[in-house]
DNA sequence: GCGACAG
DNA sequence: ATCTTGTCGC
């Protein structure tokens, strides 16, 4: 990661939730921001255009990055940390989507992944806030997160201008009662229902 | 060569 | 990710 560093979650007040949905060659990308706490909704944007690049394990990027560039391009608001769906520094060249967003955001994001990419981590507690480290070639590239209790653990990482504990903690204060963090669910309600 | 493999 | 009904469990 090019930087690594705790953000200030006394200072956060706006988090914001990024997913893609493909149908039918068209890719459909959801930014929706929502205070924190309380994740109310205070702005959605929406971005369309053709499925550029295959989906290839360590490439999504190219995949998804093109349309996420035109929904950042339409939003207003300034979130104080951007939340992916997809891996931060949890990548086998330790640069998933949210890190590679975050480059171009030059703002701090999350990478909150549902299955693992690469790595391996330990015994987890079932209890919703356990966390083992996730470690890949001797290196510490995140946590399993439980964010909810026995249910399959989170795969947080830092994108950019965050660290692990911190990007962790936030995810967790972000998820009050499912396994997705609030704005990543609200932003993959938006993403799915294309409106043709 | 074999296995693994975000969304 | 997407294709898809009912169903088991809190």
């Amino acid at each position: 990661m090019i930087s690594d560093r705790p953000i200030d979650l006394g200072a956060v007040r706006l988090v914001a939730g990024v997913d893609v949905s493909v149908k039918n060659e068209e890719s459909q990308a959801a930014i929706v921001v929502v205070t924190y706490p309380g994740f109310l909704p205070v702005e959605t944007v929406l971005a369309r255009c053709p499925t550029p690049f295959p989906y290839i394990p360590g490439l999504l990027s190219f995949r998804e990055g093109p349309v996420l560039e035109e929904a950042f391009d339409k939003l207003k608001a300034e979130p104080d940390v951007f939340l992916f769906d997809g891996m931060g520094i949890a990548h086998p060249r330790r640069i998933g989507i949210a890190s590679h967003m975050g480059l171009w955001l030059d703002r701090p994001t999350i990478g909150c992944g549902k299955t693992l990419l690469c790595g391996r981590y330990g015994p987890l507690p079932d209890e919703k806030g356990s966390a083992a480290p996730l470690v890949d070639k001797g290196e510490t590239i995140g946590v399993a997160l439980r964010t909810r209790t026995a249910k399959n653990p989170m795969f947080i990482s830092p994108g950019h201008l965050a660290d692990i504990p911190t990007a962790a903690e936030l995810v967790l204060n972000c998820s009050p009662k499912y396994r997705l963090p609030e704005p990543i669910r609200l932003a993959h309600n938006a993403a799915g229902q294309f409106g043709q």
